[in-house]
DNA sequence: CTGTTAGCGCGTTCAA
DNA sequence: TTGAACGCGCTAACAG
């Protein structure tokens, strides 16, 4: 009897809805003997609202099966509660932590979250952006920095919270949450020199980030003297079959490196395969260096080393900023976080 | 000079706006000198409106920077172009290409996708279900065919189309696209029992389905007289870690399996990686089974097989459910699609 | 093809 | 603490 609901059919009470659709603040009201708005505070703002009242309502509300209609009241009062948030892809995604973390932060602050994928593409950003504003979300969470000259304008002119994640810049749109890439780039090379290694080569998916830490990993092997750093540039997304593609054309190319880097774990474990199944010893025949240590991935294989980031606390930290601002909405604060990173070596277990 | 935006500041033009908030229908027809209507129709009908009132409107339109507002448009036409897609994880996920595939075809056809994380967790999956409902979503895509009382009763009382995914059931809620996980179960089962193997062991996280593939795989077993399948069951997500830990702890309780089965491909590749490390030999002193392929995982080490599963195909099909129901909203056909599954042995390369 | 009227279901702002 | 009036910005239905 507790688990019964009122269907639209059923005429056991006296106010039968009669209206096609589902119920209304108003259905309730009428259905509770209180006026509409009243029902509207019991729900969303209890505290103001009598003990008595709150009651009736709430069995109004089971007795309708009401669910308020959040694109009535965000048209009413300007609030969404809908956060966007734009990913380069969902596969294999060194993103995941972050994501998740955002999510679970957002979801507990009763904010919802809109999912955008943009492929690497700023042009898809752009487009995606387009239809996303339309939809009015409180904020905004963009995976690094590169965007369109339309789409910065767009953000701006909106006034929407923004925060751009994974990255840092000189001129950020607002908001900031991320590590430096270049600063990726060269711990990489300075470890690795450190360590004896000269020949050195690359295997990256063609992402703008990936690109900026082997750009200025190659930019601080030249400083060192080494001037030559054969590179595989696949297309996205990171997946173990480019990993094992980028060395499989190296070598084949008559490469001979002695260590390779790797624009994330995933193709680093690809690359870890095929070095496998060509009976090459790591690290002794061919070093590997991985990026993002995605669960872990240290901890596969006891001769990867990698590049440790901390996806879950960006994610944290995005939505620390994002809740901060979205109580002060006029808060002086420009918020701009350096995550870092830390380069986790096979010994450093 | 082509890239200017009018800003509210600005007083460039005769009609300045004066409004605060951003420009809305009526300031863009004021501007264009037609009515408001006209100016909706412009935007999201264009093949009935005249060559010359679609310039002067989309003229009017740069010049505001007008962002047609979704909220207001979705209250008025009951219409919201919002699918909600429900997962357990985002991590390590083996959803990543469904949920690529389903939002590729949804973003082309004018679709966004609010996403909500569950946990594995059908109390998680209703109240996030309410909070949802709340947004009316035009469909909804749920993981699984596992959902509350109170979660099965308020999809039905909304009426909005549901597809479930990554399952089948007898009772559907309403749609339904996926594959039989007992059937995976006793394809392993018999598979591997074909290639003779005695010993099976078995390392799952605890999520729903991973677990139905065990029961059945079990089940199978002990129709052929194997009865003790040990099996170490762990917490999600699947991450590498969670398949050493799997394997260690078996080892440790002194099991001899000379085959594991595990619940995901990173599961299994955990197990591999706890394996090396140990000297032993895959398959020769253990022989490894994962599930997912997800990136045709059976790549990385050339004696894992696994249970291809087509994610692709899965989300293309719920998006093309979803999309033919939005097209004819009381089409009879009741959606049931199964995608079946492959066995990918490591010799079938 | 274009315009007019009348809401969609709520929250804000005031008053009681 | 509760209520009444109004408007958020847009589209459906009809009229011209």
């Amino acid at each position: 009897m507790a688990r019964q609901i009122a269907k639209p059919s059923s005429t056991a009470d006296a106010q039968a809805v009669k209206k096609a659709g589902s119920p209304t603040l108003v259905d309730v009201a009428k259905v509770a003997g209180v006026s509409p708005i009243t029902v509207s505070r019991a729900l969303h703002r209890p505290e103001v609202v009598s003990e008595e009242m709150r009651e009736k309502v709430l069995a109004a509300v089971r007795q309708t099966g009401y669910v308020s209609n959040m694109l009535a009241g965000a048209l009413a009062s300007k609030k969404t509660r809908l956060v966007a948030i734009f990913l380069p892809t969902i596969a294999n995604s060194i993103f995941a932590d972050t994501v998740q973390a955002l999510m679970d932060r957002l979801t507990e602050a009763g904010y919802q979250t809109l999912l955008g994928l943009t492929g690497y593409s700023a042009e898809q950003e752009e487009k995606l952006l387009e239809a996303v504003l339309g939809r009015r979300p409180d904020g905004i969470v963009l995976t690094g920095t590169l965007h369109t000259e339309s789409s910065r304008l767009r953000l701006a002119q909106s006034g929407i919270p923004v925060v751009e994640a994974w990255d840092l810049s000189e001129d950020p749109l607002d908001m900031l949450v991320g590590f430096s890439h270049e600063g990726v780039g060269a711990a990489i090379a300075k470890h690795l020199l450190g360590k004896g290694y000269q020949r050195f080569s690359v295997v990256s998916i063609s992402d703008p980030r990936g690109l900026r830490r082997c750009n200025s990993l190659v930019g601080e092997l030249a400083r060192h003297g080494i001037t030559s750093v054969p590179m595989q540039v696949l297309t996205p997304p990171a997946t173990l079959e480019v990993g094992r593609q980028g060395l499989k054309q190296l070598l084949e190319a008559g490469e001979a490196p002695d260590v390779v880097v790797c624009s994330s774990d995933t193709v680093a474990q690809g690359v870890l395969a095929e070095a496998a199944s060509r009976g090459m010893r790591v690290p002794e025949d061919i070093a590997v260096m991985g990026f993002g240590d995605l669960s872990s991935a240290a901890h596969v294989h006891p001769a990867l080393s990698t590049v440790r980031v901390d996806g879950k606390r960006i994610g944290d930290q995005v939505a620390r900023a994002l809740l901060e601002r979205f109580k002060h909405p006029d808060g002086g604060k420009t918020v701009r976080v350096d995550t870092g990173f830390t380069l986790v070596d096979r010994e450093s277990t």
